[in-house]
Formats: structure tokens, sequence, C-alpha cells
RNA sequence: CUAAUGACGAACAGCG
């Protein structure tokens, strides 16, 4: 069953819902594991009917099936129903008491945020993450480095979380001094890193970073791509976009939407995104309707505008546009 | 083998 499981949570992970569930349903018997393993697939998928449908037909859910649910609803922004599914769980444990705080602290709510988490039966590094990342996210950098402070253990995301602090708080200096004070960085770390050098323009610092890195993943292609778009510079977003492709790595919909911004802001034309987006769609009628709808409406938007040699210009460019 | 925290794009980006 074990094997079983992890296929179904590998399929899952990667969008196949169906599979999953075809996998499931073969399972002579599946345990609880897998039950919530297609439970969070749906979750995931934001299908929360067809995950209640689940719950319900369980045969015994437990506090990880619960904090699946909750979870969602607490992803989802969904503060009243995440209070009504904390309030009926019949068992909690620090990962439930996690998400509830989470919960919190998506919805703004830091004041019940701190409330809740000091009322926690038990806290560890990653409820003291969450509280840290609040506090940083909205702005109080003051809070999150005295929490910061007196921890006693810290991993890299609360390395992460503060470093991202100092840097989106326009601090750079101090976000680097802390980046280079961090025993263990992985691969989160320094894309960060890459990101605060490059949002702020200084692609050249970037790129250094960018080429240190031991290991780098789409994430961190896509932060070195959307600050040359940023920057205005297409070019060197479609290089590393480029590059990206020549390592074997995925593009995912943050990289097509660096290269949308590219496009807008980093004078390269609609018609590079629109191949790109070609590339590496599935090619189904679906995806090849709606990039017709797209620049049906951009070569509208530029015909309105009194563009007409632009809109002509695109018109051209794209043989696939119906007339 | 399944649930909670930190990095890229979409909420705290520009224009009006």
């Amino acid at each position: 069953a074990v094997s079983w499981n992890a296929m179904i949570a590998a399929y899952a992970k990667n969008g196949y819902l169906e599979d999953a569930r075809t996998l499931f349903e073969a399972m002579p018997c599946p345990n609880l594991v897998s039950w919530n393993t297609m439970l969070a697939a749906y979750c995931d998928a934001g299908d929360m009917d067809q995950a209640h449908v689940m719950f319900k037909s369980m045969p015994a859910p437990d506090v990880v099936s619960w904090t699946t649910i909750l979870s969602a609803y607490a992803s989802k922004g969904d503060l009243g129903e995440t209070k009504a599914v904390f309030a009926k769980m019949p068992r909690k444990n620090v990962v439930s008491w996690t998400a509830m705080l989470k919960a919190y602290i998506q919805a703004g709510e830091i004041d019940n945020a701190r409330r809740h988490f000091e009322k926690m039966p038990d806290r560890n590094i990653v409820s003291w993450n969450a509280m840290v990342a609040a506090y940083a996210q909205h702005g109080n950098l003051r809070e999150a480095r005295a929490l910061f402070d007196s921890m006693a253990k810290k991993d890299s995301a609360t390395w992460t979380t503060m470093v991202v602090a100092y840097a989106s708080a326009g601090q750079l200096k101090e976000a680097m001094d802390l980046f280079n004070q961090m025993q263990q960085r992985d691969v989160v770390s320094w894309t960060a890193m890459v990101t605060a050098y490059a949002q702020d323009g200084q692609l050249s610092k970037a790129r250094e970073l960018f080429d240190s890195m031991p290991h780098r993943n789409v994430v961190s292609w896509n932060a070195m791509i959307a600050g040359y778009a940023r920057s205005g510079l297409g070019g060197g977003a479609l290089d590393f976009f480029r590059g990206m492709e020549l390592e074997g790595i995925a593009p995912n919909e943050a990289s097509l939407a660096a290269i949308l911004f590219a496009c807008s802001h980093g004078g390269i034309g609609i018609e590079r995104f629109v191949a790109i987006a070609r590339d590496h769609g599935d090619g189904s009628e679906k995806e090849e309707e709606s990039l017709n709808h797209f620049l049906h409406g951009v070569v509208d938007a530029l015909a309105r505008a009194g563009r007409l040699s632009e809109a002509e210009e695109l018109l051209h460019a794209m043989p696939h546009l119906p007339e």
C-alpha cells in the first residue's frame, strides 16, 4: 500500500488528479493514508465539494484528514470557515494549530494571530517561522526581528523569512548580511537573495549570486527573467528563458507571466510570448482558443487606441488568428 | 507513503 500511496501522491502533486483517482480506485484495500492523499489532492485542486465527498466517505478521518480540510480553507482565505472547522476538530496537534495560525495571518488579523500563537499548547519551529513571517509580511520589521532574535533554534526558513523582510523593506545590505551569516542555505534562500537584487535593478549583482548557486530551480530562473523584464531588458529575459530550457527545466506559469511582462515593459513583441506559450502548452484546442482570444483583445485594443499600424503588424505576425 | 512555515508571477506594481 505504501508504494501505491506514493504513486497517488506523485500523480496528484503533478496535477494528474484523474490518474491519481484511477489508481486509488484500483487499490485492493486503501488505507487511511491513501484516503488522506486523495483528500489533499482535491483540496489542492480547489475542489472542496469533491473533498467533502471524500471526507464523508472515509472510514475514519484522523487529525491529518481534518487538518487537510482546515488548511484548504485557510489558503482560500476563508477565515470563518477555517475557524468553524478548527472548532469541530475532535483532536488537534501542532500542525493543526499552525494551519489555523496561518488562516489568521492570511486574513491580515495579525493581533489575533499572535493571540492564537500564545494560546498554542505546543509550538515548533514551523509555528515560530509563520509568526515571524506574519510580522515581516505586514511591515512590522521590528517585531519580526524581536521574535527572530528570541528563537533558540532557527532553520533556513527562519533565516530566509528575515532576509526577505529586510529586502522588501529596501534594506538590501541588512538582507545580504543575514544571508552571509546563514550556516545552511538552500535553493529557497539563494533565490530570495537573487530576487532581492533583481527587483532592485541590481542585475549584475543578482546574476553573480545566481551563477554561484549550487542548485537552481524554476523559481530561481524566473526571478532572473522577471528581474530583466522589470528593468526593461526584454532580450535579457528571453536569454534566461532559453537558458532555463537548455538546462532542461520546465517553465511554469510564472515564467510565462514574466515573459508577458517583458512584452509590455521590456521592448519585445507580444508574438514572442505567443510563440513561447504555444511551445509550452499542451497544444489543446482550448488553449489555442484562449491564446487567440487574448490576441484578439490586444489587436482590438490597439485598433481602438488608433494604433492601427501596430495592430496590423501584430495581425500579420499571427497567421493563426481567425478572421 | 498523506496535513502546517520561508523564494519567482497574480493581492501592499505603474497609470487614472
